[in-house]
DNA sequence: GTGTTTCTTGAGAAGTGTTCTCGATCACGT
DNA sequence: ACGTGATCGAGAACACTTCTCAAGAAACAC
């Protein structure tokens, strides 16, 4: 049996309340901020049940925190991501499915499952970096 | 100036020796039974500086690891990893890269980098994985 | 509403992987 | 051979995650 508590709710709210992917350290502070008092454990356990239950997202970030978002659907996609304000954009790539099963099916591989995310800048943190860099340059 | 010490040429070696990718505290374990008294830290800053230099390449495993694996060559290239045995393969996906260049710009995103890595079963553990599962299923 | 059951919570301890610190060591240029 | 300073190693420090367990609170039966 699966109980509901506020914890949950507030774990999901705060996740669906963010465009990118946050760190569950990230999440718990933000809900701490909010008046919560939820533990961080608890956070944990909720963004793990979520991400078990398909209503969130989770990969690794470079840095090796977890990071979790609330997906809009639950079908495979993927992701792009802006490395600077987290921006995330799910992207459908029927076209690298395709080539990922034809890859491992030509290499013997079975139970083929792939890892496949774009990071870049978008448009707005690109025109702020370039506008940095320029400042940097003069200084 | 970077000096050549043995403990380098120890790690690099070691790391030319294996197949697959393997995670740092594995090299160093693999390091001791050969007898070489070399420290973690070392291991970590010899792999950080190959995978600076190109000579490696790195990748978290969804356990959180870092894994590092020789490569062949320093182009940009994609792996296709048994998830059982570790084995690995190099592979082109030149469609990939032109698709993830391609979303990105669709998007608005620039300074485009992806994850593109396949894991799978290989053909041997395919196998083995088959006929555990069937003894599995009998008991 | 009351009582019972048992799932869930939260604080902190524990665990794991990685990085940092700092005195000792040793490769390299002269 | 010598001096310099990059590199080493052991362990401490650190960050993130998971585990532990007593206390709290949903859900259910009555």
């Amino acid at each position: 049996m699966k109980r509901n508590t506020w914890q949950r709710e507030a774990v999901r709210g705060a996740l669906d309340a963010n465009d990118g992917f946050v760190s569950a350290q990230a999440l718990h502070s933000a809900l701490h901020a909010t008046g919560s008092p939820i533990g961080l454990a608890t956070v944990y356990r909720a963004l793990a049940d979520l991400a078990v239950k398909g209503d969130a997202d989770s990969l690794q970030s470079p840095e090796g925190e977890s990071l979790y978002r609330a997906c809009s659907t639950n079908d495979h996609h993927h992701h792009l991501i802006c490395r600077n304000c987290g921006l995330t954009v799910e992207i459908e790539a029927d076209a690298v499915e395709t080539w990922a099963k034809d890859v491992a099916a030509k290499n013997g591989f079975t139970a083929a499952a792939h890892v496949v995310d774009v990071f870049g800048l978008c448009a707005a943190c690109t025109v702020t970096a370039t506008s940095q860099a320029a400042a940097a340059a003069s200084t």
